[in-house]
DNA sequence: ATCGTTGACTATCTTTGACCATTATAGTAT
DNA sequence: ATACTATAATGGTCAAAGATAGTCAACGAT
C-alpha cells in the first residue's frame, strides 16, 4: 500500500469522525507514518486541492498548524453551478475524473453512475486525431449533459 | 506455446480461481515470464480488450499496478456481442439512442443510467469542429466504456 | 503478411532531503 | 517596560532519486 494512500485515508477518517474541518501538525504525523514532513505536503497537494473540494490553511512558527476544510456539500441547485464553475467549456481528463470522485463522496452520484461518468470523460476513450483543445471541449459538454440528466432525475424524484 | 498465449492463460486463470478482478505488477509478471515488461502490454493490448470484455485500469510510479476486470461468463458473452455487433468502431447517436433505449426496456438499464448514457452519446453534445466518422468513432468508444461500467458493477444480465 | 518479442526511450507517481520562510519565546541591553 | 536579538519550533518549496507502467519502432518467427 502506498503510504500517501495511507495518510490521505487517515486524513479523511478524521474528517468524517469529527467534522468538517480538523487541525492538524505537520512534523507529528510525519513522524507518526515515518516518513518526511514534505510528504504531508505531498498528499495535501495531490488530494486535497480545491478540485477535491479540500480547503487548506496552514501556519508556520511556533504553534503552527495545518487546517483542512472539506468544502461544503453541494445541494442540487448548486450542482448546475458547479457546471459554469468547475466544467466550463474546457475540462481535463484528470479535473473531471476529480469533480466526478467529489460527487461520488458526498453521495450525488451512485458508484455505477460514477463509474459510468468516469468511463465517458477517460482518457482512453478519446484516443483519436482530436486536439487536445476539442478534446476536453467535448468532454465538457458529455459531462455537463449527464450531469444535467443527473440533475433532473433527482429534482423529479424530490418533486414527486 | 507462444509465450503471448501461456500470458494469456496465466491471467485467466487467475480471474477464474480468484475474482473477477486481480491486480498484477507489470514488472514481476514480465520477471516471472521472463520475458520484456512490454510483453505484458501486448498481451493486454490483443486480448484483454473492451471488445473482448475486459477493463484494464493502470498507474504508473511507485506502488503502480494493472488491475484487469472481467464480466460474468454469460454477461460477459452477451456484451461481446453487443459491443461488437451493435456498438463497433462507429455509432450514429441514432442507432446509439435505439440500442440504449432497448437496453432500458429490457431493465438492463435504470432510468438514470439510460438518461446518462443518452446524454452523452447525443449528438447536441458533439457540435464542435470534428469530422463526423471521428464523431462516431468516439461515440463508440465512450459508449462501449460505459457499458463495460454497467456490466462490471452491476453484473446486469445484458439482453442479446 | 501478420503476429510476437524486445529494448530504448518516455511518462507518471512517490518519497526524501536540503534549504528556505515564518512565528513564538526567551534572553539581554537600555 | 521596551526594544532588540537569538534561538527554537514550525511549515513550505523544489529538485533529485526511486519505482512503476506506456509507447513505438525494429527485428524475429510462422
Amino acid at each position: 500500500m502506498r503510504l500517501s494512500d495511507t495518510i490521505e485515508q487517515f486524513i479523511k477518517t478524521m474528517l468524517t469522525h469529527d467534522e468538517n474541518e480538523i487541525e492538524l501538525k505537520r512534523n507529528e504525523l510525519a513522524e507518526y507514518f515515518n516518513c518526511a514532513p514534505s510528504q504531508i505536503n505531498y498528499v495535501l497537494a495531490t488530494r486535497f486541492t480545491p478540485d477535491h473540494g479540500y480547503l487548506i490553511q496552514s501556519r508556520r512558527g511556533g504553534g503552527g498548524y495545518i487546517r483542512i476544510f472539506r468544502m461544503h456539500q453541494d445541494t442540487g441547485e448548486q450542482l448546475v453551478y458547479l457546471l459554469e464553475e468547475r466544467v466550463g467549456d474546457h475540462i481535463t481528463a484528470m479535473k473531471a475524473d476529480h469533480l466526478i470522485t467529489q460527487l461520488r463522496e458526498r453521495k450525488v452520484l451512485s458508484t455505477i453512475e460514477a463509474g459510468m461518468m468516469k468511463a465517458a470523460i477517460d482518457e482512453s476513450s478519446y484516443t483519436l486525431p482530436i486536439h487536445a483543445a476539442i478534446k476536453d471541449a467535448l468532454r465538457a459538454k458529455i459531462l455537463k449533459a449527464m450531469l444535467l440528466q443527473i440533475a433532473r432525475k433527482s429534482n423529479a424524484a424530490l418533486g414527486g
